[in-house]
DNA sequence: GCGAATCGTTAGCATAGCTAAGTGTTAGGA
DNA sequence: TCCTAACACTTAGCTATGCTAACGATTCGC
């Protein structure tokens, strides 16, 4: 494959993906939360319980703002902060029961208005996109 | 294809698709843009010439919102607001070729991040992404 | 221990989101 | 015709989200 045919790819990938998350935020709505405070949220339910510094650069975000954040959440009951045992300067931010049940509500909109979609394909057609999207994730990692 | 077979498809597209975008955002730093006003400069630029509210629809904002991310893109210089000619109670908001130039820097820096990814793969597993991108297409439009 | 580095928060600013209300334009009916 | 209603956008004013700078509090190195 040249080196044209890989350009085209990846813009393809990139406006494609642009395109499929904008189309998928509209069930957010019913969420109750921000993007930014829902974003951060899955961050936390997917990884695990993490330090307000990891959790703001996983965010792409300083410090000061991811704190305003989590100060929301932890208003709302979706997630705790406790001074990390061994290092006391450190938060644990983890999420809460409720908040991993928030949290995976709004996946399940998400990901239930992709299903509807993907269900309109041909069954071959599913499996080249599912071989596609385990390559995609090789890609992203 | 089960069902349960589709939902896994589903969620590993939304959830690569998430990652995916987070590690390329990082390339928008140098577009002295913020990230609302970049990405509705991009709608401009490859939807051409619209009005407010379908610009404002577009980007999944209300109105007063977006005519202010317009105030600033236009104090630079990156898209013209002039009254319709037919009906001047709407605005046609259409990028300057400045505003051009600086999209398609930036892009080519989120583009050349995912090109220099995909040269990694094998040609095989780039024929299958290319594949299964333009199922994804579709899904997405 | 004591100075320096580290982690988080506070303070203060600009931007981005909203709703409500205002301005100007167009459309439609008496 | 004209006048009322609907429409497109802007203005006003609020909260939330982003930043940098500066301030505790804690830990680490020596």
């Amino acid at each position: 494959m040249g080196e044209g045919e890989i350009r085209d790819v990846a813009a393809r990938v990139h406006s494609t993906a642009i395109r499929l998350l904008r189309t998928l935020r509209r069930e957010d709505d019913g969420s109750g939360l921000s993007a930014p405070r829902l974003s951060a949220l899955s961050v936390v339910v997917f990884g695990g319980p993490m330090s307000l510094a990891q959790l703001a650069s996983a965010e792409q975000v300083k410090p000061p703002t991811m704190s305003r954040i989590v100060d929301a959440l932890v208003e709302r009951g979706l997630v705790t902060r406790v001074a990390k045992p061994g290092d006391r300067r450190s938060v644990e931010i983890a999420a809460t029961s409720e908040g991993i049940q928030l949290l995976d509500a709004g996946r399940e909109r998400r990901v239930g208005a992709l299903v509807s979609r993907l269900r309109k394909l041909a069954d071959s057609e599913r499996r080249a996109l599912a071989r596609g999207v385990e390559i995609l994730e090789r890609v992203a990692r």
